[in-house]
RNA sequence: GGGCGAGUGGCGAAAUGGCAGACGCGCCGGCCUUAGGAGCCGGUGCCGCGUGAGCGGCGUGUCGGUUCGAAUCCGACCUCGCCUACCA
């Protein structure tokens, strides 16, 4: 930047400042300065990217793209702040900085407006996009406009289909029934607009019922594993143990169980189950099946039809949630079948029961009720035998019992390869000696269970101990074809499919002959048409539109029929970080020599509540595309920071229906966007978030100003000062001039720290601290000294990147007065610490009796321990607190930070 | 029911084994002003003693433990927040 700039509101000549006819300086007028800065900005290019240049080091730093709902809220603001200032201070760094902008523009909320609002969901999507970025510019964020993504674009959604059509051809997409949300009068419903435990439509009032409907699915399960490893990334605790809980990877065993021949059926068939416990395999005394299991219907005598389809049809009107809730007595109907228990031959009886899912196993268990609470309670309630089958060494095998036994010996068990056994979180930040403790714990607990549960009424199994009985259990039925060693999940495979019209259409021509066929890639984008009927109802009007219903199979070219469903817009947000790197290129999803140069993203930052959704797919994402060979790596994002939550004022979550947002642009407009930058970021640690409050504004207000008069009014003194411009009392001015130097040194070393760790709370406040102190000095002998201009220079340097208009608006004015080409202080490089500054000649020591305080010294920095005693144990309120006792110890801690006298 | 996180002045917070309350708000006093919802200087955890400089005690949700020393580490409990919810 060779632009011999000046300062936005034009100071002239070698004063920095313009006076009022009393001398009193100008104040920073933001309304006039930012604007004008911004303007500069974007005029000098100073924030697009150079994706091409290798020579410095690349900083991707991505935050969650926002939804354009129609205004930016004080949350987008606490997200966005402290973002910008991490790539502005990356830049001063000298890293080649990537921070880009988009918009999540397909979703509901736009669809809903558009039905309520009679216009068209694009119009309103655009409008507030608009708004959204003059707001974002407000801000003064360094945001790369010129590779802005809008997912709403077919330039956009063009590639979401084809991506969408590679999976397809891997088999990564595939279509099947399940059951939906449906209203009779609105159609299909989101699970989130179902209201209340009566399950009512939101819209109209009407019950919703389940309705078995065709959906297109991704097969994230394929990649369960996988995603369950996050070697290599730096990520929060919680959000890694979020997703691990929801992968729920459990294993154990397949058991094939045989029904029994009787009246109306002849048996013979094999029912699969799954259990975490083969060891109690003798204990299983009835079978339970989900309701929609699909055995169910063959397995009905004739006498028992009418109540299980009466009990069928009641489970489909309930959610899951309703179904898993704990709170719910057991029901259940026998069905009138028996299976027979491969281990001993037995029958048992088999049911049918809604607390058992369809969707997660084999749909189907073996209920041990002796060893499991729900089937306790299952079996407590249909009067089932309840056998017990581990149990500590030397009770009673034939005691009743009046709760399930469920310890598991197998959890003590010494941690298998691969297998963390019964150990609690996360422990690698314990190091090795914490792991080893950890390990030798549980192999200690793992020694003294094996050898006092132990197996009974199991046959020849009797008495093995019960760590190894699943082992031997799985083995003996592996050998006869009965079982085998098995995973199972609790993931499922991602539905993608929404009845909506406001989405990315899914790329499939239905066809006659061939089925649903992807649309090929030079046929894309299928494009949404942009007039459309909506009948004032929710339904998807693409069902209705003719035109774009009619299509020809890819395959065979007879007359097909469009698919009419849309995409999930978590699809769109699960790579947008990708087609950032080339939003304009029309012959490819991604640049595959930018993604290999780019990625992964260095820095993520948002917001913890998409743990397990986008966070997930994303992951999912990456690692499919990488085995399309269209990226290099598996994980999308190194580094994830989570900031809080800003609430209203009332500590709800801020929505207008509330009442309780807060509109930043009120703050800007009184304040000016730097205060409020400072603001949110002064607040409290960033991922802590709170309830809004505006109290205490006014203090970072006040204090850039005060840095505004510090360094470009060093001499001036205000009325009402009563230091008489004088430096404090006993302070000889070259201790002022190291004090100084100490302090802005001092200052800088712990500023850069907490920069790097995202610490804009306790940054802001040594910025102040510094401040503070150069704010005595004003107008005294040393201000305007050297020591005093590096001070200053340090100070507006470190402020830059989280204050940049008036660090920028101070930084010309001061560069104008000395007369120097400007160029801006958004490139300047961080300075360097001078450790030698902030060494000092003394320091003082605490001193503690017992651990309680009782005098302070200061000595010489450079003084010995023992040199150090004699001077403490010559002081008189030391000597009164050890009341004639002898010191028994005297302990130097923290590298002479501290002194602590022990008597006895 | 389970998991994760958090409890510190009137308030936002700092200190993560070593001086509790940095920094800021608010409040109190003073200065400056025609004026002040501006600006500047000083004080401010609680209780007690002292005219005073000051002195003493108490204090980080509760109870216990480890340690020379604990807001910080460990155990139990209480309260709040978020996530999850019969996953066999």
């Amino acid at each position: 930047m060779t632009t011999t700039g000046d300062s936005a509101t034009s100071a002239t000549g070698s004063e920095a400042v313009a006076r009022d006819e009393r001398g009193r300086i100008e104040r920073y007028d933001h309304a006039a300065v930012e604007p004008a800065w911004q303007a500069k900005w974007a005029d000098l290019r100073l924030y697009e990217t150079d994706l091409h240049d290798h020579s410095r080091p690349r900083f991707y730093l991505l935050t969650m793209y926002p939804y354009p709902s129609g205004a930016l809220h004080i949350g987008h603001w606490y997200i966005v702040t402290p973002t910008d200032a991490i790539a502005r201070y990356r830049r001063m760094h000298g890293d080649n900085v990537f921070l880009p902008i988009g918009f999540d523009a397909f979703g509901l909320p736009a669809e809903n407006a558009a039905i309520k609002g009679g216009f068209h969901p694009r119009e309103w999507t655009m409008a507030n996009i608009e708004a959204m970025r003059r707001q974002f510019r407000s801000m003064g964020a360094t945001f790369a406009w010129d590779t802005e993504v809008v997912t709403c674009e077919p330039s956009y959604y063009r590639w979401n289909q084809w991506l969408f059509t590679q999976f397809l051809e891997r088999g990564l997409a595939y279509r099947s029934v399940s059951a939906v949300d449906w209203c009779p009068n609105d159609g299909t419903l989101a699970r989130e607009q179902v209201e209340g435990t009566d399950r009512r439509c939101w819209r109209c009032g009407a019950e919703v019922e389940k309705r078995e409907l065709p959906q297109w699915y991704l097969r994230i399960t394929n990649y369960a594993d996988e995603l369950l490893d996050f070697a290599g990334l730096d990520w929060p605790d919680p959000i890694r143990i979020m997703q691990t809980n929801w992968i729920g990877r459990s294993s154990g065993a397949e058991i094939v169980f045989e029904t029994a021949a009787s009246p109306h059926h002849a048996g013979g068939e094999e029912l699969r189950v799954f259990t975490t416990r083969p060891d109690t395999l003798f204990g299983a005394t009835f079978i339970v099946l989900a309701p929609e299991q699909p055995l169910v219907a063959t397995l009905t005598a004739p006498d028992k039809r009418a109540e299980v389809e009466a009990y069928v049809a009641a489970a489909g009107t309930k959610s899951e949630i309703d179904r898993l809730s704990t709170e719910r007595e057991k029901t259940g109907v026998a069905i009138g079948s028996d299976a027979i228990n491969p281990v001993n031959g037995k029958l048992i009886p088999i049911f049918i029961a809604d607390y058992v899912l369809a969707t997660y196993g084999t749909g189907a268990i073996m209920a041990v009720p002796a060893h499991d609470e729900r089937d306790f309670a299952f079996a407590k309630k249909f009067d089932l035998p309840i056998v017990k089958v581990v149990m500590p060494k030397g009770a009673d095998p034939d005691e009743e019992l009046t709760e399930a036994f469920v310890e598991n010996a197998a959890d003590f068990a010494p941690a298998q390869p691969g297998h963390r056994g019964h150990v609690r979180g996360i422990v690698e930040h314990l190091g090795p000696v914490g792991q080893f403790l950890e390990d030798l714990e549980t192999i200690n607990q793992g020694r003294q269970a094996t050898g006092q549960i132990v197996m009974v009424n199991s046959g020849q199994f009797d008495g093995r101990p019960a760590a190894t009985a699943s082992e031997d259990i799985v083995e003996w039925l592996a050998k006869r074809g009965k079982g085998r060693q098995s995973v199972t999940y609790r993931l499922r495979d991602w539905l993608i499919s929404r009845q909506r019209y406001w989405g990315t259409p899914i790329p499939v021509i239905h066809c006659e002959d061939c089925g649903p066929v992807g649309v090929p890639a030079d046929q894309l984008p299928v494009l949404l048409p942009e007039s459309v009927d909506y009948r004032s109802s929710g339904d998807n009007p693409l069902t209705r539109d003719e035109t774009f219903l009619a299509a020809d199979c890819p395959q065979c070219g007879k007359p097909g029929r469009r698919e009419t469903d849309t995409m999930d817009t978590f699809m769109d947000s699960s790579w947008y970080w990708f087609r950032y790197l080339s939003p304009h290129n029309d012959d490819a999803a991604v640049d595959a020599d930018l993604v290999r140069a780019w990625t992964p993203v260095d820095q993520y930052t948002g917001g913890a509540e998409h743990a397990v959704m986008h966070l997930l797919y994303s992951r999912f994402f990456t690692k499919a595309m990488r085995d399309l060979g269209l990226v290099h790596e598996g994980e999308p994002f190194r580094r994830l920071f989570n900031q809080g939550q800003i609430l209203g004022a009332d500590g709800e979550r801020m929505s207008k229906s509330r009442g309780n947002v807060q509109d930043p642009d009120e703050l800007v407009a009184r304040y000016g966007a730097d205060t409020v930058r400072l603001f949110l970021m002064f607040m409290g640690p960033w991922d802590q978030g709170g309830p809004w409050s505006p109290t205490g504004i006014g203090g970072v207000n006040k204090f850039l100003n005060r840095v505004w008069t510090i360094a470009l009014d060093p001499h001036g003194r205000d009325a009402g000062d009563q230091t008489g411009g004088a430096l404090p009392p006993g302070e000889e001015e070259s201790d002022a001039r190291d004090r100084m130097r100490a302090a802005a040194h001092r200052t800088l070393r712990d500023v850069t720290a907490d920069y790097d760790d995202f610490r804009w709370n306790t940054m802001i406040a040594k910025l102040m601290e510094l401040s503070n102190l150069l704010f005595r000095y004003r107008g005294t002998s040393v201000a305007g000294l050297p020591e005093w201009d590096e001070a200053v220079r340090l100070l507006v340097l470190m402020l830059a990147p989280a204050a940049p208009h008036i660090s920028e608006e101070i930084w010309s004015r001061l560069v104008a007065a000395r007369g120097e080409a400007w160029e801006s202080i958004h490139v300047q490089r961080w300075p360097e610490v001078d450790e030698s500054a902030v060494v000092e000649a003394t320091r003082e020591v605490p001193i503690q009796v017992n651990g309680k305080l009782r005098d302070k010294v200061t000595v010489p920095a450079g003084i010995t321990d023992d040199e150090l005693e004699e001077v403490i144990l010559s002081r008189d309120k030391v000597q009164a607190a050890l009341g004639g006792r002898e010191p028994h110890r005297i302990i130097h801690a923290g590298g002479g930070k501290l002194v602590n006298i022990v008597v006895r």
